[in-house]
DNA sequence: CATCATAAGTTGCATATACAAATATTGTAT
DNA sequence: ATACAATATTTGTATATGCAACTTATGATG
C-alpha cells in the first residue's frame, strides 16, 4: 500500500459540491450585485480583461463550459455594454472583447468581491480557504488531464 | 500566532467551486442519466426516501436551496411519478412523499450513481476524494453556523 | 472543382437557481 | 372579533447550464 486512509469517500461528491457552491454564490452575488453584477458575470468579464479579444470556444475551455454556455452568459454582458463580440479572422469565428465600461464596471465590482472573499475567508478561516483552493485546484488540473488512475494494482 | 500558513488565499473561491461543479455534474449526469435522471434530481429523489414525508421548506432547508427553487425542482419528478405533493397538516402546508415508483428509480440510478462516484475516486483518488468531502463538510457547517471568526487579535 | 469531413457558433429545449412579489393561511394583540 | 404580523408556498422574472441539432464556413480528397 502507498497511500495512508484507507476508508472509502462517503457521501456525493456532486451533491457536496452543488450544496456548497449554493451557498457561496449567494455571499459572492450580494455583494457582487451591488454593482448590478451577478458574481458569475464578474467571472466572466475578469476572464475577458484577463485573456483579452478571445474567441468564444477558447474562452468556454479555459472557463471550462460548454460554448453554448458561453454565448448566453455574453449576452447581459453585451447588452450593458460591457462586452463585445466582433468578427473573427474567419467567417465562421468571432473575436469577444470587453469595452471601456466593461473595464471600469470590473474594477468597481471587483471591491466588491473583496469584500465578498474576505467574508468567506473570516467565516471559513483563511487556511482552510487556501487548503480548499488547493484540492479545487487539484481536482480540476485532474479531471481536465485524467491519468486513469487505478485502485487496484 | 495560532495557525500555520500566513499567506492569504489566491484567486476566487466562488469561480473555483464553479468550475469545478461544471466538470464534476458531467460525469454524474452522465451516468445516472441511463436511468434517464440528472443527478440534481437523483440527489433530490434520495433525500425525500431519507427524509420521509417531508414539507417543501424543510427539505429545501436541508438541501441548502431557496423554497421557490425546490417547488420547481420538484415538477421534473411528480411529472414522472417519482414524488408527489399532499396537502400537510396545516392548510398553507404542503407534503411531499417519493411515491414506489420514486424508490425503484432511485435504487435503479443508485448504480449509476455508484459508477460514477468510482469514475471520480479513480481519477481524484480516494485519499483526495476524502479530502475534498472533509473540506466540504467543514465549510457547510461553518457557512451554515457562522462563528464570525475574525482575522486580527 | 465537387464532395465530404471538420470546425465554430448559435438555437431549441429542458432543467437549475435565486430574489422579489403575490397568495393564502395562521397566530396575536388590542 | 378585527386588524396586523408572521408563516408556507407558489409565480414572475432573469440568469446559468448542457446536450443535441442546426447553420455556416474551411479544409481535404479524389
Amino acid at each position: 500500500m502507498t497511500a495512508p486512509g484507507n476508508t472509502s469517500p462517503r457521501g456525493c461528491t456532486n451533491y457536496k459540491i452543488r450544496k456548497l457552491m449554493r451557498q457561496v454564490s449567494q455571499y459572492y452575488d450580494t455583494e457582487i450585485g451591488r454593482a448590478g453584477l451577478k458574481a458569475t458575470q464578474f467571472a466572466l468579464l475578469g476572464q475577458l480583461a484577463r485573456l483579452g479579444p478571445i474567441r468564444p470556444g477558447d474562452l468556454a475551455q479555459t472557463m471550462g463550459m460548454d460554448a453554448s454556455t458561453l454565448t448566453r452568459n455574453l449576452k447581459p454582458l453585451t447588452d450593458a455594454g460591457l462586452a463585445r463580440t466582433e468578427q473573427g479572422t474567419d467567417a465562421r469565428s468571432r473575436s469577444v472583447t470587453i469595452t471601456d465600461a466593461g473595464h471600469q464596471k470590473w474594477a468597481e465590482a471587483r471591491e466588491y468581491w473583496k469584500v465578498a472573499q474576505g467574508h468567506i475567508n473570516n467565516v471559513l478561516g483563511a487556511d482552510r480557504v487556501i487548503a480548499l483552493h488547493k484540492l479545487l485546484d487539484e481536482s480540476l488540473e485532474l479531471l481536465a488531464h485524467p491519468t486513469d488512475e487505478v485502485t487496484s494494482p
